[in-house]
DNA sequence: GTGCTCATGTTAAAATTTTTACATACCGAA
DNA sequence: TTCGGTATGTAAAAATTTTAACATGAGCAC
């Protein structure tokens, strides 16, 4: 296949960081090699479904054989964006946000947080892991200065959409928001919500 | 519509908190009623589909008026059994499972978190908001006798199976994953995945 | 080189999900 | 009580996504 046909369905996108945390997992048991139908067993996935997500990014597999473990991965981290750094500043440093902050030190991961802000006089200058909570007031500046493109929200719900409006205006393309509420956002700049209420309560369904 | 016609797809029921979450807030300004033209405005969705997905459940709405809002409200939570309190274990009270348990205690939703469990002897004892730390050993015990049906795993990825498997073993049967790892469980337990990995990833596609 | 095996990339079909379109029926006013 | 305005519930169409099926070609053994 040669480069995007159409745009590239959302529910392949959000596969794509499954099938490179299992390359990397493989990589890490020195497996060389392996196969759409293991990676559909392994991931629960159908392998067609896997072969078709990744045709549409190229021929990365071989006939008779499967896909290069290291040769894909390398591949995926690239058409992610993730085969550079992506600096990251954390709005709202609160349990969640202190929570996420320390994770990320852990992973040795592209998406990187360089920058913590709070709205609260009493949390500025609190540190994290190594860096320093700066008042809000920074923030547009901050963005701007370090050409970041990318946010997490981590503030209450009445808030989050200031705090939303003051990144886009800052340059933020992309925000993973942890808030409670449905972001307003121009054009062009991508929200990914993540709710622990609404998880909960679709998984009480099934009960 | 009368009752379950055929299964109702997963995506219908996921949306069904975010109707619920929309609701209590128009409750919360006096609104009394809403029509599925406002709601799809207000949520970003086709209003036909917000039709479509309330109708699957009952004929809840009034024809040129549009939907009661407390009503509509409450027959939601009961779809999704939020009307009785739901008691939820949370394994791995580290800084994520901290900062969900404390945010859990400000929710007045019918999810509530009942025990918490940690395998590090170092955490054993630990409060966090009324809740004691408890053992490890103490899990299966405390969910059989509790009648626990939900869990939030909260552990690192390593240990994440084998306590899946202790909550199945001890009757949970849905279960909130934030470890980085793909649970394997028996037919009828419901797991939901939740990575900030991935999704940060899966936004860095779209800078 | 030749031939065999195997898993890809892809085309076609099936299944699912969203959107459109509209007949129906409720509310409120006259 | 009748009528007009309006928003529902749903049937049909469109769009999207998943799954099945298979021709193709790379690697390996001989």
């Amino acid at each position: 296949m040669t480069e995007k046909k159409h745009r590239i369905p959302d529910v392949v996108i959000r596969r794509l960081p499954v099938y490179l945390r299992y390359l990397q997992q493989l990589m890490s048991y020195d497996v060389d090699t392996v196969s759409s139908q293991q990676m559909g067993h392994d991931l629960n996935l159908n392998p067609a479904q896997i072969r078709k997500d990744l045709s549409i990014f190229g021929d990365f597999g071989v006939k008779g054989m499967g896909y290069r473990v290291s040769e894909l991965a390398d591949k995926l981290s690239k058409i992610l964006g993730l085969d550079k750094e992506i600096p990251i500043v954390l709005v709202g440093v609160g349990n969640l946000g202190a929570a996420l902050c320390r994770y990320n030190r852990y992973q040795k991961s592209a998406t990187k947080i360089v920058g913590l802000f709070d709205g609260h006089p009493a949390k500025i200058g609190q540190v994290h892991g190594s860096l320093e909570v700066r008042p809000m007031e920074e923030l547009v500046d901050f963005v701007r200065q370090n050409n970041i493109k990318m946010a997490i929200i981590t503030v209450p719900a009445a808030a989050a959409q200031s705090v939303c409006d003051a990144l886009v205006a800052a340059g933020v393309k992309a925000i993973l928001n942890f808030a409670p509420v449905l972001l307003n956002v121009p054009e062009g700049v991508r929200v990914q919500n993540s709710d622990v209420t609404v998880e909960l309560q679709a998984l009480a369904y099934y009960l």
